[in-house]
DNA sequence: CATTCATATGTTTATATATTCATATGATAG
DNA sequence: CTATCATATGAATATATAAACATATGAATG
């Protein structure tokens, strides 16, 4: 196995990492943004409001399936809904989502600019 | 199946999607984020640059599947690495780690802050 | 240049999860 | 109160992937 000790390191890293169940509540979190389908939703959303079976129609893809995707973006309050007769409009929660992608979108863009000098 | 009509409103939210490749890269980037290991790994680095092994230590883990994971942090440019002797050091690649991690952060806390409202 | 230490990689397996299909719920209109 | 439209949900399946295991690479040292 491995011989050079690092355990003054170790200690002192140790003490700053946060919890076990916080780490994973982060990661669940990004991973419900680590998903095409519901990115697509996310981004259709940021124009507007919309019902399911419109969200459904937008993507080409089944209404069980968006359903779905719109329970897991609930569960993580990343979006919340409205009833309207039998229609329920789906929107945002709040900006967080928009500044969660856009941070992404960022590293995205400097990730390529790096591409090109190499 | 469904009858009511949402044309317009498609037309004009289709035209300000971004591409499928962008959205996809996106979902690819934040899917990075959503593995509690990786998450581990990356808070640890906030703290200093460290060794594979020294990592696999910290988290209890096998150095295999510490390299495995940072090769998909290098890979995404969420890391980088220098080689000092037969020892290899991985250290965050720039700040945008930090900035992602601490929106998401934020949408926790609030989210919190909400479930204790209800 | 053979050995050892640190890391990387290929393969396999187990688990998570996105989608589909079938069906249930829930609201409205007649 | 029955039929219909919009959505939700449960179960099954197919795919993705994290971790383990075995092994390969690659640098340093004697």
């Amino acid at each position: 196995m491995h011989e050079h000790n690092h355990e003054a390191l170790l200690d002192m890293v140790r003490n700053e990492l946060p919890t076990d169940e916080l780490l994973c509540d982060l990661a669940d979190l990004f991973k419900v943004f680590g998903d095409t389908t519901r990115m697509k939703i996310l981004f259709s959303l940021f124009e507007s409001e919309m019902c399911v079976c419109a969200i459904a129609e937008l993507l080409g893809m089944a209404q069980s399936a968006i359903s779905h995707q719109l329970k897991v973006l609930k569960n993580n309050k990343l979006v919340d809904s409205r009833r309207e007769g039998k229609t329920i409009f789906y929107f945002l929660a709040d900006d967080h989502v928009r500044s969660i992608i856009a941070q992404g979108f960022d590293h995205l863009i400097e990730e390529r600019k790096d591409d090109k000098n190499d």
